[in-house]
DNA sequence: CCCCAAGCTAGAGTTAACTCTAAGTCGAGC
DNA sequence: GCTCGACTTAGAGTTAACTCTAGCTTGGGG
């Protein structure tokens, strides 16, 4: 089976060897395996717990509660729940964060349409008038 | 007209004191008067400025940039360009972040049905065998 | 057999964006 | 006139997540 040493699994995964060797330092990895020259091998399951971990990073999770994640896992089926309801509260976290960047967006948008209108007229001025008009 | 204290203006804006007074010293508001004695106050023009820095913050733009923004704001007419094309980029922006999360969800949910399987079942085991055949 | 790129560790340094502390001033209410 | 809460400043402290440095070891190619 094909195993990736820190600058591979580095370069497939998009981080840099510090970063990896963070996270271990971390407990992001408590099954990750060792040379006996004590180097590190990342097994394609390593890879993909890995790419779980830059998954829950995404939605904002800081890597100590990544870890007691981790910490779940390896404790087994007794830890089910936990896990279970902690992507259900991730799901409802990111779910927030798009409805934020939808206003985000609007907000963004409808600068974009000022700005357009000022560059047309050569100057911001055609905005003073309705300035008040304005929602937000 | 009103115009809020910066206690006042940080409950607006859902700020603290703290973080108002450092855009002051980081130039995000070189609008903001003073009275006679020091104290910042706030005009309703100042709350409607700064929601447009908080914009900015939310689409993970550095408050070093979004002062880069106000300057220009400040310089007039001829920074529209500018102005309208760091609008357009944070659109650009807001879209590939809104487009990593949609990713990111489907992992979510991927996650949240194999822990629903997995707790009916009592056991991780369920998905033991079609590990192999998991997207991603 | 030698060399060098890439691995290792411990621990120091970086950066952004606050956040707080100390010491002082101001203004409204009793 | 005094007090108290909210304001002011300068500057120190915090936190997360790396990022780098120094000094050392190791494994594969010529």
């Amino acid at each position: 089976m094909k195993t990736y040493s820190i600058g591979q699994a580095a370069k497939v995964l998009n981080l840099t060897p510090y970063a990896l060797r963070y996270y271990d330092k971390e407990g992001l990895m408590p099954f990750l395996e060792r040379s006996a020259s004590g180097t590190r091998f990342f097994k394609e399951s390593d890879i993909a717990s890995l790419k779980i971990v830059d998954c829950l990073k995404s939605t904002g999770m800081p890597i100590k509660e990544i870890k007691t994640f981790i910490d779940w896992c390896s404790e087994g089926d007794s830890t089910l729940q936990q896990r279970h309801d902690m992507f259900q509260e991730r799901k409802a976290v990111v779910e927030a964060h798009m409805a934020a960047l939808v206003e985000t967006m609007k907000v963004i948008e409808h600068k974009c349409a000022y700005y357009e209108e000022a560059l047309e007229a050569g100057t911001e001025d055609v905005h003073k008038d309705n300035w008040a008009a304005q929602p937000r």
